[in-house]
DNA sequence: TTCCCGCTGG
DNA sequence: CCAGCTGGAA
């Protein structure tokens, strides 16, 4: 069984035991030092000079005091997510925080149990059969998701022993890994003291501190300095905080309808103190639609894969009865070959890839 | 219908 | 920087 090896449990001291200030410096010090192919904003100034150095104390003090009613909080209100409170492997964290990408924690929460006791380990998963990738991977949405998550696996069963790295710009490298996914495994599951910036937590931090709505987009210097700033100095306070505000984002803290009836920030609110300026201000993405759209055809090829037997094959007859423009389906084949998802066989035929 | 909101590649 | 990528719940 799965020994309680990650999250609280392991909870420790930064290693290299700088402040907070210094531990933002060195992450964006590393990222700027190796060549590599993911850019990263680079930090120009500390975290306090960003925000400006009287502001940051005032942060600091009214972050401690949103500590403790977020605390209590959690404890009664957090859900209970099979891989939270050490109940996984670091490994576990990452396969998580890739398919909680772009999707909600409770359509996670079934998919990971199957893929997890399926595939326990990267080694595992490095050596499954893509096609049974794609299979398990379901009706989770953006299937090439479920393809990076296995490369990913043979980078780390391959280069670090089926072990995952602790390093961020270790983390960093592998595929289907950004920024957030980085900082979540290091918090998550490692414990160490690290700003998670997800939009649930940039939301969040804005209103509560900042009293303004956090537009789309990505995420500003000021959204990241503030977010280290108030990030508790002690590591597995650290910890507690980035799931809790990332729960309050998630819970109540939401972008259209907050319930802040519910919030433990309320009474210390500064978008609440404001009015509540441009709730749910424009997102800068606009909208994308999802029906008629490439992505809803390439996703109804991939269902009548999955539905037919292992190895079986679709007729190109067979798919042109999901989708009447004919332009558009071969388009969305194309696509599907480019990314790995299917192969396409004489006869145009396609069926999963092997 | 509206909302969800990270990684990749160009 | 920005466009593209899913599918289900509210």
């Amino acid at each position: 069984m799965v020994t309680a090896y990650c999250g609280q449990s392991t909870v420790r001291p930064c290693r290299s035991g700088q402040s907070a200030v210094r531990c933002c410096a060195m992450v964006s010090d590393m990222a700027d030092a190796s060549p590599r192919t993911k850019s990263r904003k680079r930090a120009q100034a500390t975290p306090e000079q960003t925000v400006g150095e009287r502001r940051a104390r005032e942060l600091e003090r009214s972050a401690r005091q949103a500590l403790r009613e977020l605390a209590t909080w959690w404890q009664t209100s957090a859900r209970d997510l099979p891989w939270r409170y050490g109940r996984t492997t670091p490994w576990g964290v990452l396969v998580c925080e890739v398919m909680s990408q772009q999707t909600q924690m409770s359509r996670v929460v079934p998919y990971w149990e199957a893929w997890m006791s399926q595939w326990p380990d990267a080694a595992s998963l490095a050596a499954a059969e893509k096609s049974e990738v794609i299979r398990a991977w379901g009706r989770l949405g953006y299937p090439r998701r479920a393809l990076r998550l296995q490369e990913c696996a043979e980078v780390v069963a391959r280069d670090y022993d089926d072990r995952l790295p602790r390093e961020y710009d270790e983390l960093m490298a592998l595929p289907s890994v950004g920024d957030y996914t980085a900082s979540a495994v290091l918090s998550f599951a490692y414990g160490e003291r690290v700003a998670v910036i997800d939009t649930n937590i940039r939301r969040a931090l804005s209103r509560a501190f900042l009293g303004v709505e956090s537009l789309g987009g990505s995420c500003t210097p000021l959204e990241r300095a503030l977010a280290w700033v108030v990030l508790p100095k002690a590591v597995e306070q650290s910890v507690l905080w980035n799931q809790a505000v990332m729960e309050l984002g998630a819970l109540v803290c939401t972008a259209k309808a907050p319930q802040c009836e519910q919030c433990p920030l309320q009474p210390q609110c500064e978008f609440v103190k404001a009015g509540m300026p441009g709730l749910g201000e424009k997102r800068t993405r606009p909208r994308q639609r999802f029906h008629g759209t490439d992505r809803q055809v390439r996703g109804s090829i991939l269902q009548a894969l999955r539905a037919l037997p292992a190895g079986g094959a679709l007729t190109h007859a067979q798919a042109e009865g999901l989708c009447a423009d004919a332009v558009q389906l071969d388009r969305c084949i194309a696509s599907l070959d480019d990314d790995g998802l299917i192969e396409i066989l004489p006869g145009h035929a396609m069926r999963l890839p092997a």
